[in-house]
DNA sequence: CGCCAGGGCCATA
DNA sequence: TATGGCCATGGC
């Protein structure tokens, strides 16, 4: 990986060192998190698996009445849509027999376009579940990423797709590096790289073009 | 009080 | 392909 995109992620790895995600004991719990984030804090992401005392299961979700799951998961927010997503989500996890192991066997593309398929689920959640959950080489895309590209001298391209495209043709397939790469961003992205750009002290200044949104 | 967070769906053009 | 409205809570 010797190009500039690399230069961006040795800057980032220099300054934030190994950083890691996804804060989750079981990758179900990985699952239920990719959907209670959506365009919400991780605060409450905690706040309302929390509630679940230690019993997130596909069984239990599979089998808690609506309302019921929407009084648990009502901390994240929008907790009608949500409530619906996991249910579906799950639907699609126990058609394997929540197998994590057979779904491992299948090709990634495979994986992403019946993900994809299923409500509620978009390109986002369904790369963080791929490689958090099942551990698939697959670079995770998310509003940081979006606007570091925006704002870095480096055409990557406008869309989702494009910018996913853009970084695994440029760093090689690898479950750690590819965690590692978007928890960096993150990171830099929620000190330097909200809505209101902060460049003061980014690892990135002086080489990032500081447009705005 | 307003802004915004680790999006996605849907209608519209 | 690309906008815009909508969904909802909690931290700051």
């Amino acid at each position: 990986m010797n190009n500039s995109l690399s230069e961006i992620y040795q800057a980032l790895f220099l300054h934030y060192g190994d950083l890691q995600w996804w804060p989750a004991k079981t990758p179900y719990e990985v699952m239920v998190g990719a959907i209670l984030t959506q365009n919400t804090a991780w605060t409450n992401v905690e706040k309302a698996i929390g509630q679940f005392e230690d019993d997130l299961t596909p069984e239990r979700i599979h089998h808690l009445p609506l309302e019921k799951l929407q009084d648990l998961i009502r901390p994240s927010g929008f907790y009608k849509q949500k409530s619906q997503y996991l249910k579906v989500l799950t639907e699609w996890f126990m058609s394997y027999d929540c197998d994590v192991k057979r779904i491992q066997n299948l090709p990634l593309s495979d994986v992403r376009k019946e993900l994809l398929g299923v409500h509620g689920v978009g390109n986002e959640t369904a790369d963080s579940i791929l490689l958090y959950a099942f551990h698939f080489p697959t670079f995770v895309v998310d509003a940081y990423t979006m606007r570091l590209f925006k704002r870095y001298p480096l055409d990557a391209g406008k869309t989702y797709v494009q910018v996913k495209k853009f970084i695994e043709s440029r760093i090689p397939a690898d479950v750690l590096v590819y965690n590692r790469f978007h928890a960096l961003i993150v990171q830099n992205g929620k000190e330097h790289c909200k809505k209101k750009a902060l460049c003061e002290g980014c690892p990135l200044e002086g080489s990032c073009k500081k447009c705005f949104d």
